[in-house]
DNA sequence: TTTTTTACGGTACGAACGTACCACGAAAAT
DNA sequence: ATTTTCGTGGTACGTTCGTACCGTAAAAAA
C-alpha cells in the first residue's frame, strides 16, 4: 500500500533514530541496524532512503547542526524579550552546556562527529554548527553593544573576547559529559568569567 | 629464540603504534591489525601483550595521558628558569594546542578517548589528564602566588580563573582541530585572556 | 638432560557489518 | 486497461573484525 511518502520527512525520522542511538551507545557504536530498530523501519528503508552509510552519517550531521541551531535561536527569542546583552550572551553560552539528556546528546554526538571530521574530508566539510561563525558574530555583536551601553570593562576585545567565551563554554561542556565538572561548577565559572568581561553589576556573595 | 623480553618496554611500543594509527586515521578506525602492522609485529603478538582490545584501548590511553603528563612537564621545566607566573602559565596553556603533528594528535586521540569514555564505564573510570585535576590545582596555585605578587587584577578568583582557562585553551584546541580556527589566532584569544587577568603590563598594539 | 615456561607465527571461526539483489503489491501514468 | 514507478520486505554475499586454537624453537628450571 505505497501511499506516497515525504521523502524529507522520512529521512529526518530516520536521522533522528540515528542521534538517539548514537547518543545512548555512541556514534562510533551504530550500524545501519541499528537506526532502523530504533527508527522502527526495516534496514531496507534506511537503504532506500540513504543509500549508503556515509550519506547517512553525512545527513546525520546537518540534522543535527540544524536542530542544535533551532534550540540556540528559541532559547534566545525567550530571553530576548527581557534583554540586557548580559543576560542573553549567558543564555547563549548556557545552551551549550550538556545539563539535560538532550542537550547532553547534542554535545556528545556532535563532539564525536567532529572528531570523525578530522580524519574524513566528506565531515570536515560540513560546518558543525549552523554557519560556522554565527554564534561568534552574534556573540561579538552583543559585546559591541554593551561596550557602547558602557556596560563593558575597558580594554575588552569584543571578537577576541567573543571567541573566548564560546571556547570555554565548549570546554566545559566536555568537562560536564565526562564527569570531570558539574554543570554548577560550569556555571559558576562561566558566571565568574563574565563579571569579569562586564562592568560593575553585583558583588556576587 | 625467546630472549627474555621486557613486557612493559614491548607494551608500551605497541601502545605508541595505536597512538600513531589513531592519530593518522582516526581512533574509531584501529583494530588489532593495523596496530600490529604499525608496530611491525603480528596481530598474535598483540594478542599476546594485550589478550583484548579493551585492555589494549584501556592501556592506550593511560599511555597517551602519561606521555601528555611528561610533555606538559618537559614544557614547564624548559619556561621553569625564566619565571613570571604568566609566562608559566601561557606554556601550560599553549601546550594543550594543537599546532604541530604530535599536539595534534595528542588532542584529537583524547578527545576521541572522552568521546567513547561517555558511554564506556570502564574507560570512564580513566582520567584523561593525569591526576584529573593536576592542571587545574598547578594553574590555581600560579594564580594564587600571582595574586600575593600582585600581579592580578582584583577580583580574580584564583580556582575559576584556573578553571575557565583551562577549558578555554580545550576549547580552542578543538576548534584548531577541526579547522574553525588557526593556532595563531587561538594564542590571541588566549592572549587576550590573559591581558585581562593580569594586571598592568603590555598596551599590545 | 629432561621438562616446563616464554615468546611468537599462522590460521581458522563465528559474528557483525555495509551493501546488493530479488520480489511484490499498490498507486500513478499511459 | 496496461504499464511503469514507488515504497517496502527479505535475504544473501563478501569482507572485516576480535578472538581462540594449534604449533614450535629456544631459554630457563628441574
Amino acid at each position: 500500500m505505497p501511499k506516497r511518502v515525504d521523502h524529507a520527512e522520512r529521512r529526518t525520522e530516520i536521522a533522528e533514530a540515528l542521534v538517539r542511538v548514537a547518543g545512548r551507545h555512541g556514534l562510533h557504536t551504530v550500524g545501519m541496524r541499528d537506526v532502523a530498530a530504533e527508527a522502527g523501519v526495516s534496514l531496507r528503508l534506511v537503504q532506500y532512503y540513504f543509500e549508503t552509510k556515509e550519506k547517512l552519517l553525512l545527513f546525520g550531521l546537518q540534522h543535527l547542526t540544524e536542530r542544535f541551531g533551532e534550540r540556540v535561536a528559541a532559547r534566545l527569542k525567550a530571553t530576548g524579550d527581557t534583554p540586557g546583552p548580559r543576560a542573553t550572551i549567558e543564555a547563549l553560552l548556557m545552551v551549550a552546556l550538556p545539563t539535560d539528556e538532550e542537550s547532553r546528546t547534542f554535545h556528545s554526538v556532535l563532539t564525536s562527529y567532529a572528531m570523525l571530521a578530522v580524519n574524513d574530508p566528506a565531515l570536515a566539510a560540513q560546518p558543525f554548527i549552523k554557519d560556522p561563525d554565527a554564534a561568534e558574530d552574534t556573540v561579538t555583536a552583543l559585546l559591541r553593544q554593551a561596550r557602547e551601553a558602557g556596560l563593558l570593562r575597558p580594554g575588552v576585545d569584543p571578537r577576541l573576547e567573543a571567541a573566548g567565551l564560546l571556547a570555554m563554554s565548549a570546554g566545559l561542556g566536555t568537562g560536564i559529559l565526562v564527569g570531570q565538572r558539574s554543570p554548577e561548577s560550569a556555571t559558576a565559572v562561566l558566571e565568574h568569567h563574565l563579571d569579569r568581561v562586564f562592568q560593575g553589576g553585583e558583588p556576587r556573595r
